[in-house]
DNA sequence: TTTACTGCAAATTATTTGCACGGTT
DNA sequence: AACCGTGCAAATAATTTGCAGTAAA
């Protein structure tokens, strides 16, 4: 029953650089960051919305029924949320999103589901892409390191300064697949 | 079996597929698939519909410096597009966008910029992905077989079956790096 | 105290849908 | 004539923004 689970390294540079950009801390930032820092996987506004609201509204519980749906991410369990357990305003959630992706800690993923998901940016090279089920919407992480080989040498020859690629399969998972 | 040269195998092929889907030959339908065809890279509806009120109102002109690819709308373009010169409705171009989709004559490309992007499946390998200029916003295509292979070879390690694969570069492009 | 952080609700924006009419077969 | 295709406008859904109260530093 770890009730302070090391604070991540990702966690550590997001407070960090957020300060460093001139920001306090508030509840709701630091409830989001402590819930996508424990995701595998890339959560949506909504899945994050719901996830923090159920946080708020029962603590003991692993609120983790989000990603039974969409995606396979298994929290341990949530402490993070505000003390007072209300949940994150969506107005929020897209706030802090935003702030952060502007300083690099986290990043979209475009999965082609009609909203866009959103995940930690890990320093440590656990970069990686996804897969998409276009049948029951489950999204899952992968990665391979020929892939990236490949993209890092494209990425020099191609008539743009490369910052960023994202990469995503689609089809029908184990599941769905007859 | 045609005699327009102009007429393109993807053309044939989508209005092929179309009867066979069940469907007819209205105005909006042809004039898009025409667009389509001339583009050498994704449109967001929003051009595709400017795009095709432009035409619609002076079709002498070729279609508005969109991604380049103005080539043709002369003669053999212009030809398509609805006969009075109204241009076409959002709804029909979603409408559209959307079936087309559905027989795979079209595939949408996430771009990270609000908005969709449509363009034509072809046949014919010439399979690419897209750059994208954070800056700007221009979208560019490429491709590379060392990166088509890597996929290949990944897609049969991963738990699902896939169909589709999606590669975005983001940065920024000559113009806009300093 | 100062100024950022939040929630709430109204506002936007991209995309979808209901309905009636005109076009294609 | 039978029905699909299309335009128009209203309806949605996701995301953004204005404003006012709350809370870090």
């Amino acid at each position: 029953m770890s009730r302070f689970p090391a604070r991540s390294d990702w966690i550590e540079r997001a407070e960090a650089t957020l300060t460093a950009a001139g920001h306090r801390r508030g509840g709701a930032r630091r409830a989001l960051l402590q819930l996508l820092d424990e995701q595998e996987c890339a959560l949506s506004a909504q899945e994050i919305e719901d996830a923090l609201r159920a946080q708020g509204a029962d603590r003991s519980k692993s609120a983790t029924g989000l990603a039974g749906a969409a995606a396979g991410a298994g929290s341990a369990g949530a402490r993070g949320a505000n003390a007072a357990g209300k949940g994150v305003s969506r107005a929020s959630v897209y706030r802090i999103l935003d702030e952060l992706e502007g300083l690099r800690l986290v990043q979209r993923v475009e999965t082609g589901q009609a909203m866009v998901r959103y995940e930690r940016v890990s320093e440590r090279a656990e970069h990686h892409h996804h897969l998409v089920c276009d049948e029951c919407g489950v999204v899952m992480p992968f990665s391979d390191p020929g892939l990236e080989r490949a993209i890092e040498t494209l990425s020099e020859r191609v008539p743009m300064k490369v910052s960023e690629h994202e990469i995503v399969l689609h089809g029908a998972c184990r599941d769905c697949a007859v």
